[in-house]
DNA sequence: CTTTCCGTTTGATCTGCATCAATGCCGATA
DNA sequence: TATCGGCATTGATGCAGATCAAACGGAAAG
């Protein structure tokens, strides 16, 4: 392996900087290069599935860039979102050996992999891994539950403000922006997966969009790219008491 | 401390036998001593606050009897469950001063609690707790995930539907009964908590009872005994392709 | 330049659940 | 035994969002 490579997955894990880091930050540098060992990359094209609900999983990864989603599907075709997998976010669970969900791609997309049985062996030697995955898994916990407010709750209009603004925070984090005020974002979900993470059609979905423009809530350049004018008015626009929940 | 208690808590953790015995089966006996030096017990009157969303919280804790709900609510009251504790559950988290979440006793209740701080520090001091936290807190996290299609996407006959069978299997559970053909239980919650969980109005989860009542799914004595007739057909209405999902 | 295709928008109508409003059923209290 | 108060049921009506249907726009292919 590349010399430069190893050093920067010593010190901050390279190429995946964000989540790696988390996992890792606490580690001494032998159990990073054991880390190092297992890893292995790959890419999806927008619309792969990466893996199958039910199917044998012997991997856990996070994401490096892209997008994945996971979804859940009843017999009849009826489709929920249940998670919005974005740069640094994990994928996997160790001590089970099935997929739970659909994960796909939505853009193209990098994860880096590492193979399940090494990771769990190292999760045994290395308590600091378990107790940051606790913490990552807690958080998403957090996150579910509150979609789980949106989804029991919250109006069509609602429902698209609180997407608008988990998507606008979540960008502005990654790229180490601030949002004073307002924020542009590129929409990452055609208006169907948008559908399917609020519990609503693409229809009443594309409706609430344009009202939401018509209000001057948001603006739209094209069908992605969306300016929101505040981020106050958005956000009470979500019916969020305070900052709008978290994402998984 | 009674010598009796002590021994038994050494073995299976005494009077909270269920969580905390998947919690310390694997820690070593000098380890489960410093457990038991930090436990202790409270109790809490049907319809009691145990703590409010935004409060201070200390410890963690897991249910010994009874039954508690986790909710959240919007400003203007609108109100949504997001977890159902039953005896063996665990609340609160390591790492977070407040509470998420209003709990509630729903019935009578008592909990086992653990000082905040001497838990995180056997965390620290003990994998094993980690590592079995993580196992529980990602089976919470698929539970709420099937939750999130159930709101999102299911009628409210098969919300109602599928809310019975979870309780009749939890409760099968607890109670080490099969359930082969049918189930009989007790329905822990009122009509408005059942309708604060489905994302439904309490009118409405009270005519879908009538409705399945009436289609000879389920058979009511009062309002709360209800004995299901086959459970085949229950998981059948509540549109489950497996068997039902778990709960939080 | 035209055609095709896919995601999107917009319109018309339908319907499942919410809302508003009585009434019924106990168990508790006097 | 009468009365009250908290759940639960049932009915009548309204509306948000689903469904059905058509047309639009822009990128890619011929």
């Amino acid at each position: 392996m590349a010399q430069g490579e190893t050093g920067a997955f010593l010190q901050d894990c390279g190429d995946c900087p964000i989540r790696h880091r988390a996992v890792c930050a606490r580690c001494e540098a032998d159990e990073l290069t054991a880390l190092e060992q297992i890893k292995y990359y790959r890419s999806y094209q927008a619309g792969q599935t990466v893996i199958w609900s039910g199917d044998k999983m012997d991997f856990v990864a996070s994401v490096v860039t892209g997008i994945a989603t996971l979804t859940q599907t009843m017999e009849d075709g009826r489709r929920q979102m249940v998670g919005l997998l974005l740069p640094s976010d994990f994928v996997g669970r160790p001590g089970r050996v099935t997929a739970a969900y659909d994960v796909t791609a939505t853009t193209d997309l990098v994860m880096c992999c590492f193979r399940k049985k090494p990771f769990e062996d190292m999760m045994i030697k290395t308590p600091h891994i378990a107790q940051r995955l606790l913490e990552m898994t807690l958080d998403e916990l957090d996150a579910a539950r509150e979609w789980m407010l949106l989804l029991g709750r919250k109006t069509a209009r609602e429902k698209i403000a609180s997407l608008l603004a988990i998507i606008a925070r979540r960008d502005a984090t990654l790229q180490l922006k601030t949002m004073q005020g307002g924020a542009v974002f590129e929409l990452p979900l055609t208006r169907e997966e948008m559908a399917d993470y609020l519990g609503l059609t693409l229809e009443t979905v594309s409706r609430q969009i344009s009202a939401l423009k018509r209000d001057g809530v948001i603006a739209l350049e094209g069908k992605r790219h969306v300016t929101v004018t505040s981020m106050d008015r958005l956000l009470e626009e979500a019916g969020d008491d305070s900052d709008g929940g978290m994402l998984a």
